[in-house]
Parts: C-alpha cells; structure tokens; sequence
DNA sequence: AGTAATTCTTGATTTAAATCAATTTCTTTA
DNA sequence: TAAAGAAATTGATTTAAATCAAGAATTACT
C-alpha cells in the first residue's frame, strides 16, 4: 500500500507551480496535500460551493463545465495530470461558479485554502509561480472568448483540431465525445458532425477509426476561415 | 507643478492592489512608480511589445482591444481610473497579445517589471492583493466567454446595458461608441442599432439624449434570451 | 456657421448555423 | 451476443444575424 505522504510527494513532482521551489519549500508544503479519488461521473465540486481547497489533478481527467444563464451547460475546459482548479476564487472569498466531473478515475490533491494562503505567505516564489500559471490561464481564456466573438464554427472547430492534435497529427484521438466538443465550441452535435464531413471530403483530415483522425492538410485547416 | 513623487502616491492610494498594504510597503513603492500621460487616441502598447511594465490607470479611459485571426478588431475592456493591464503578462516573459489606446487624455502610472518582481518578493501581502485582482478578472473574462458561446447578441446587449447603467438606471451614458459596443459584444453596429430600436419599442429603455439611456423595464431586459 | 467626415439608422437580401425529425452506428450491460 | 441505450449522422426547414446598400443624424474641422 502507498502512503499518503507518497501521494503528497507525487502530487508536488507533477505540478509546474511547486517544481521550482527548493527542498525546504517542498517539504513544508507536504503535509498540508490530501488526496482524494473520484470515480468516473463523480462530482469534484458544484456552483455555490465554497471554495475550500486548491485542487490539483494527480491522474486521471476532469471536465470544468458551466451552466448559462439559459440553462445551457457549456464545457470550459479539460484537467489533466497537472493541472489545478480553484485558484481563480481561492484568493476572492467567493463561491464556484462552475462545475467539475471526473470523466475517467480521477486522483486529486487537495491544500485547504487556508493553509495554502499561510505558506505563500512565506514563499515568494510560490506566489510569482501562481501569478505565471495564472497568466497563462487567462491569456488562453481571453484567445477562447476572442475566437467565440469573431470566428466561425468552422474555424474554432479547425483550430480545435489542430491543437488537439499537437504534433501526433499523424493519428490522434478525440479526448472526448462530439457532444462535448459542440458544448465546448458553442454550437450543436448536428453542425460538428456536419464540419467533420465537409472536412474529410474536402481531403483536410481523415479518419482512422472511431475517435481516431489523421490531419492530411494542416495548412489548409489552419486558413479555413 | 506637481512633483512626481505626488502622482505616485496618488496612484498608490487609487489602486486597490495597493491600498491594504502597510505604510512601510507603499513607501517602498512609491519611488518604483513612473508617470506617464497619453493624448486621446495615443497608443500606450501594441501587440507584439516585449512587457516591460505593469500600467496603472490613473485617470482617462484606456481601450484594450485584440485583432483576431481574420484580422478583425475586437474590443476586450476598458480600464478606468484604478484598473491596470500588463499582469497576464508580466509573468510569463511573454509579448503584449494585444492594444492599449487611451479614448481620453490618460494618466498612466507604471512600475517596470523588474521592480515589480523584486517588490513581490519581500511583499507576500502584495502577492494576494494581486491574485485576488488576478481571480476577479479570471472569472470576469470566463464569464465574458460563456456569454459569447451561449446568449444571443440580443441577451448579451441587455445584459451589458445593465451593467453599464448600474445603478444609475434612469440617467446613464453610455461609455462608448456603438461600433465599439458591436466590436465588444462580437456583433455589427447594424444590428446594435436594431436591437436598440426593439428595446425602445418594448418599453423596456427610453433614450433621453445622444448615448443618454434610462431603463424602464430592468426585470424584463434581465429576462431577455 | 458651414462643410466634410464619421457614425448611426433603416431596408432588402443572403448566409451560417440552429432546430426538428428520422435513421444509423456505436457502446453498454444483462 | 443480443437487446437496450446513447451518441452520431444526415436531411429538411427555420431563424438569427451578417452583409450590402442608401440615406439621416452627429461630430469634427476650418
């Protein structure tokens, strides 16, 4: 059996923002991880839940959705193994404002917001680590809401291939469903499975399998517009 | 002539990030504060500009805008007295992804970089203030992006004319030029003008002068979808 | 004040994407 | 492995918003 303090060194190994941090940091934060599992459809949090904890992806996928003022559910974004939630509103005393599910079994490492605002408050470089993750976060926010406003389904969908992809554009698998795509590119099942045909017949992508695509054009998927 | 070290402190005591700091902390800052003004349609930044300070707001209006991919001008926010830009950045060694131009004549205050991060490093209490602003505009520019993928223009401009108003609902200015209002709500001024005509003939606004409103029916423009 | 240059409004038309509806394909589980 | 359930596809239709075009109102300029 592994011991908890394993996981707790585990979690920190994963994570960008603490690998910078020197031995005697790391060890002070330590103690204050706890881990947590999550079986697939589970629920990590809620809207209107108070924010008690950071929570740091170990293994496992976590999907962060929202729901619209119409009651749609809109999918934000993906956790995986080393990425971490609850960092906008663990520092604004307010409550979530969105949701997480575990889409796959799911390990979470957890600080107490407490604990975590005691320790940045002797390790400088833990805040400036936060501060560059944050940036990040909100720089690749702000780009998503750029391309809702301004660009055509047909384009996010091509430029939602193309980072999916990364550089296995060879054969790379959807990490998730259609239905989750549209939600999370604004649009319906219908149109991405309408897109997904257009592009196979005009020789941009090509598809290997269930889930399984090739990109055969890059060039031109990058200038569909 | 007012010296400069009288504008630092103003724009010390104008900021939030700054405010709950102790005294012995903001005299540390204030000599780091260098002030600059900014003639109406002036640019502060382009995109592309290595990062070199963080910009504070201390008086005018500044236009954050970003061009998309299909060369499109997008408007992302304003910042008003008190505001600052250049956070995303300033921790990710990154370039400006965007535009600063000043809509009035602008005082800016600004800290470079450097100065900053040497700040943050025997200041954990600014470290806070600042993920907490960090937080807010995280949630606020999620929230922009939700709304462009789920509400149609017709809710997104009700609701930004809530906003706007406040809670000066029988007697407010509009803070921009309609064409500014399609590029920020991700829409053309035609249909701005539109919408206006159908709120109008609603009952659910009154227009009092040039850019000059008054909401006569909150509860119904809150319900528009 | 008077003219030029923007910005705004309104109408007519087109277009991208949503919706509705019916199969087909894939996945799960009994 | 068969049956049930969920997800994806395809077609027909509708709808919201963009585009194109012309005129009216504001604002800026000399």
């Amino acid at each position: 059996m592994v011991h908890d303090a394993d996981h707790a060194a585990q979690c920190i190994k994963l994570v960008p923002i603490f690998q910078t941090l020197s031995d005697t940091e790391r060890a002070e934060i330590a103690p204050l991880v706890k881990q947590r599992h999550f079986a697939v459809g589970e629920s990590l949090f809620a809207a209107g839940d108070t924010v008690g904890s950071l929570m740091i992806v170990a293994g496992g996928q976590v999907k962060i959705t929202q729901i619209a003022a119409n009651g749609k559910e809109q999918l934000l974004y993906l956790l995986n193994p080393g990425d971490f939630d609850g960092e906008a509103a663990l520092f604004t005393n307010s409550t979530r404002q969105n949701f997480g599910t575990a889409l796959a079994p799911t390990d979470v490492c957890m600080i107490r917001r407490q604990d975590f605002q005691k320790q940045l408050q002797t390790s400088p470089q833990l805040a400036l680590n936060i501060l560059n993750a944050f940036g990040q976060r909100l720089a690749s926010v702000a780009e998503q809401s750029t391309q809702a406003t301004t660009a055509s389904i047909e384009e996010r969908l091509a430029n939602y291939l193309l980072e999916t992809a990364g550089d296995k554009t060879d054969d790379f698998k959807l990490p998730m469903k259609k239905k989750d795509i549209a939600s999370y590119l604004g649009t319906t099942p219908e149109t991405i499975s309408r897109k997904f045909r257009e592009f196979t017949d005009n020789g941009l992508i090509e598809k290997l399998a269930v889930n399984r695509f090739r990109i055969l054009d890059a060039d031109s998927l990058a200038m569909v517009e």
